[in-house]
DNA sequence: ATCTTTGTTAACCAAATAGTTAAACTAAAT
DNA sequence: ATTTAGTTTAACTATTTGGTTAACAAAGAT
């Protein structure tokens, strides 16, 4: 592993875990197992460093849900390909949610500029083709937006807000990764039998 | 408004859009309109005047979730009273979900002190109830902590990722808050109808 | 009136923290 | 062996930032 990549990982480490006012540079480092200036030497600033552990959290899971929505499957094939997939994928990297929301709510140039990157999720394909599946009746009329929104909130949430999640409903650490494991499935189903004809 | 209110009001203001690493307490002073030693002459510290802006807007959200949940209504009503008045507190104050989630995550010892806290939300009768209804066949055998978190993700989540919902699904902020005036009662239907037997 | 308490400020301080520099080290190329 | 290019570090600097102090002001008490 080189040097850089030794930086870079350390530094999405403490970037996901504290977001960037609460990391400090000296923390990143040290996690990497090198010397601060190393940190300037391959990334220049704070700030780029942060952009590059952002841009490619971001850059991992956007493809996967492009992937999915512009396939030639149905609605219901998607929203159950979508849960799954992006359950499984966030099981293994439980910061991630939290740590995008966060920091584009803190940083709102941050939307505009992700807005731009070409593989920025895009579900105006979707939209459309559950436009149609209404108009052939398959779904009932609803909100496209609304049912995106529905998707990601059941989906996203839970890891977003982990903590208070688990604090509320009283379950551990198991309790909650068993918990997601069983929405895999549920949350698709769920959601396909409140919008079908 | 005494010194004080104007501090406090400005630091929830403050905490609430940066998070507690990302406040400093000059930008307090300024929003306050006060001088920096002021801070420090009413609340002794930057983390005790977080504390409290912190606690007091948790002790804003949970009594009205108790209330809810521990009244003598049945399941369904509880779960339309909840998703209604929740969208309408939080339409008014945009940035609270966000801000609890967010420092419940990067800071979990909150965690175990507002577990202590007499107003935290407790679901303990609400799940029993759901478990009474569905021996008696009203509902659907689910896991009652699946229900509370399908409740709580669809009513809660848009507010945590505003801006990252704003940008995936291409609305505006006037856009946005119509959609939330929707999910005040369609939220609850579509999980009463997923659920009743 | 004067003394005390409380509220307020400007100026300052010390610690933390991002960022810089120049020298030392390494290893490959000449 | 020497040069050269890339790495790595310790030590340093500049700035930010939470917190303090001492002087001052305004209101209450004696």
């Amino acid at each position: 592993m080189t040097t850089e990549e030794k930086i870079f990982n350390a530094a999405r480490i403490v970037f996901q875990k504290k977001g960037f006012s609460g990391a400090r540079m000296q923390e990143i480092a040290d996690e990497a197992g090198i010397n601060k200036a190393m940190l300037h030497y391959c990334f220049k600033s704070k700030e780029l460093l942060f952009k590059a552990v952002f841009m490619k959290a971001f850059s991992e899971l956007a493809p996967q849900i492009n992937t999915i929505f512009n396939s030639q499957d149905t609605v219901f094939n998607k929203i159950t390909k979508f849960t799954h997939s992006y359950i499984s994928f966030v099981i293994l990297n439980p910061y991630l949610p939290q740590f995008i929301i966060q920091e584009m709510n803190t940083n709102p140039e941050f939307v505009l500029s992700f807005m731009n990157n070409e593989n920025r999720p895009n579900p105006a394909v979707l939209i459309a083709q559950i436009e149609k599946e209404i108009a052939a009746g398959i779904i009932k009329p609803i909100n496209p937006k609304q049912l995106l929104l529905d998707v990601f909130s059941m989906t996203v949430f839970p890891f977003a807000a982990k903590m208070m999640v688990k604090g509320i409903i009283q379950i551990s650490d198991a309790e909650f990764n068993q918990m997601m494991e069983e929405r895999k499935t549920t949350i698709a189903e769920q959601i396909i039998n409140s919008i079908k004809n």
